[in-house]
DNA sequence: AAGGAGGGTTTTTTT
DNA sequence: AACCCTCCTT
């Protein structure tokens, strides 16, 4: 059977344009995977080897499922397979191998968001600004633009804007410092060294350019700078290079992608192919028509307008709750009705929100009302407190340089290391210059600290060295002993000690089982699986893995999840909860500039078109701030999405 | 050094 | 309402 069969015109031409800059254009619905997919193919059947053709995506996620499309289309046969894979994985990978040639050690270690928060509050600390003046995460982000810009710690000071620039540049050299102190890189580090690698080091890019022969970004409206100018250097030669994507679900502004990227794409690339992809497949008519509405108002966009497949849809629903509580109770209620008496399928169903905070009051209800949920992303379990202790252990035991998750748990559980002996030793190994774990080894019969502490350091410092042999010698065990660390340390003691509610410390403990679970199936997924392959793992996936050994709960249970983590997603029933001004448009937003209203348009556009059959608008008319109950307004968005311009304005008939 | 009480602050979105 | 920080007592 034809790969083509069952293409329409413009998907099968932009399946079967194989060389040369191409721009695809496609709207929400409109197939694209199916497209990419089938253009690999398509390109392999030309003659091009497989493992020569680059696939990079944004997520994990995306990256997984493109794998699998390709692989069935693709069929067994072959060995060698097409290279999918996130920029970020990209990048590892190019570092894992050439980072040496930037004078950075070659197992260099990946520090996530958790590890970013607290060198970002260790920095402030060092140059004395408090938390009033300037906040860790907005030191993260303030660093993260000037990484983005190719500005480092030591020119920061020059492209400061305000006194917060100001504190930031300062707490900037700090955080650097810390950094390059453990052998770690950051998130942006991983783009910005692959491309300063490439820069400096041609004989290495040409490698990479001759490796890679074809090169697809999906969701190509979300690269930022960074990333379009290490896409632009691997393609520079041969200018294969295929981008898909939707300028109106442009969503990661805050993260500095440019909406540019993919609206002046022709521009960059002369001779340059586009192809507009207007056909939806996914959304009824009446969901449609409400997406097209809401978008139009939007200035600066490739203008495309969705054509529906799906004649005759339900309409689309608008409820108003009195406050969120009752919003929550009535939506589960709803949709339990739907699984006991309709015959609907759990999975069928999502509730999709803007803000983390938002889904607690749903958690409480579907536990409530017995309805299977899962929450997908949010403060999973990465940022829970227990995981982040035994992350720390295990990052402290694959590296004694990493000072961070050494004084994270360097006295907890308590083991009589107090603050008074750990700035000691700090300030030893600043004035000395060397780490703390050499000036935790060196204490012999020194007066400055109590013999107690000695002591306790001394058996900490045994039982780190231990737990590394261990760990070094038998990764395929790396489960079982992190259950022997976990005893050893008497962590469940720890977790009673810190919570008196009984049912709080089941649900602390099982998290950490569920950790521990996490690790074994890490090991049983890796040929060679490593405590440092481990930790690269978790800190590339992030939070928005759902954990395959879930499966089942997974699916057969309600999505509960951001507006962000559902782009490419698609949903039989949608709900969309939390209607309202300062909500959606976030207040942020709302206090800021057109531009930033856009961008919550668009993200109101990328919730509408996750819907496939049936779409619920919510909203509450007060909710609790701050401890504090206030009223809110429907979103402005509702007004411009139902708004038809042949309506006349209605006049209001008092009575 | 450890633990508890009280006070002040906070809520965008994520690889 | 939840969290973190600081200060105070043991």
């Amino acid at each position: 059977m034809d790969r083509l069969d069952g293409l329409n015109t413009a998907q099968r031409q932009a399946a079967t344009t194989l060389s040369g800059p191409l721009l695809v254009l496609a709207g929400a619905g409109t197939g694209k995977t199916r497209v990419i997919t089938v253009r690999m193919a398509e390109l392999i059947r030309s003659g091009v080897r497989p493992n020569s053709i680059l696939s990079v995506t944004f997520t994990n996620k995306a990256a997984k499922e493109m794998q699998e499309r390709s692989a069935q289309l693709l069929g067994k046969r072959s060995k060698v397979k097409p290279v999918v894979t996130t920029f970020h994985s990209f990048c590892v990978r190019v570092l894992r191998q050439e980072i040496e040639l930037l004078g950075y050690p070659k197992k260099f270690a990946i520090c996530d968001r958790g590890d970013q928060e607290s060198m970002a509050r260790t920095a402030l600390r060092d140059v004395r600004v408090t938390d009033k003046a300037l906040r860790p995460g907005d030191l993260i982000s303030r660093i993260s633009r000037w990484k983005m810009a190719g500005v480092d710690e030591s020119r920061a000071a020059d492209y400061v804007d305000d006194d917060r620039d100001l504190l930031a540049s300062m707490a900037y050299r700090k955080y650097q410092r810390t950094l390059r102190a453990r052998g770690a890189v950051d998130f942006d580090d991983l783009l910005l060294l692959t491309n300063k690698l490439f820069d400096q080091h041609p004989e290495v890019l040409r490698k990479y350019q001759t490796m890679f022969q074809h090169v697809q970004v999906d969701e190509y409206q979300d690269t930022n700078g960074v990333q379009f100018d290490l896409i632009e250097s691997l393609v520079r030669e041969h200018h294969n290079l295929c981008v898909v994507g939707d300028d109106d679900q442009s969503i990661y502004g805050f993260r500095g992608a440019e909406v540019t990227h993919i609206l002046g794409f022709s521009r960059h690339f002369p001779t340059a192919k586009t192809i507009r992809l207007e056909e939806n497949y996914r959304c009824t008519d009446k969901i449609l028509e409400l997406a097209n509405n809401l978008i139009k108002k939007n200035k600066g966009r490739h203008d495309k307008t969705l054509r529906a497949n799906k004649p005759n849809g339900a309409d689309v629903v608008f409820k108003s709750y009195p406050d969120e509580q009752t919003e929550a109770e009535q939506v589960v209620a709803e949709i339990r009705y739907m699984i006991a008496e309709l015959n609907v399928v759990p999975r069928d169903l999502a509730i999709l929100f803007r803000t983390n905070e938002q889904p607690r009051v749903f958690e409480t209800e579907f536990r409530r009302q017995r309805v299977p949920y899962i929450l997908i992303g949010g403060q999973s379990f990465f940022d829970r407190r227990e995981t982040r202790d035994l992350m720390a252990y295990l990052k402290t035991i694959n590296s004694q340089r990493d000072e961070v998750s050494m004084l994270r748990i360097i006295n907890t559980p308590a083991r009589g290391i107090g603050q008074t002996t750990t700035e000691k030793l700090l300030k030893r190994a600043l004035k000395q210059g060397r780490t703390l774990w050499e000036v935790m080894n060196d204490l012999d019969g020194d007066k400055d600290i109590p013999a107690k502490a000695r002591g306790a350091i001394g058996g900490f410092c045994s039982m780190i060295r231990g737990y590394a042999d261990r760990m070094g010698s038998e990764p395929g065990n790396l489960a079982e002993i992190s259950n022997d660390l976990l005893k050893e340390i008497d962590y469940k003691y720890e977790i009673e000690r810190q919570y008196k509610d009984e049912g709080q410390q089941i649900r602390r403990s099982g998290m950490l089982d569920e950790f521990v679970d996490t690790i074994s199936h890490y090991v049983k997924q890796n040929e060679k699986p490593s405590l440092d392959g481990f930790l690269e793992t978790t800190a590339l996936m992030g939070r928005d893995e759902e954990n395959d050994k879930d499966e089942q709960l997974l699916n057969n249970a309600v999505r509960l999840m951001t507006l962000h983590s559902a782009k490419g997603l698609e949903f039989p029933r949608v709900y969309m909860v939390g209607m309202e001004e300062n909500l959606l448009p976030h207040k942020r937003s709302v206090e800021g500039s057109a531009k930033d209203i856009a961008e919550e348009r668009r993200l109101t556009y990328v919730g509408i078109t996750r819907a496939q059959e049936h779409l619920t608008l919510t909203r509450a008319k007060t909710r609790m701030k701050f401890g504090k109950r206030k009223e809110m307004i429907p979103s402005r968005f509702i007004m411009e999405a139902t708004f038809k311009p042949e309506d006349e304005p209605q006049e209001t008939v008092a009575g």
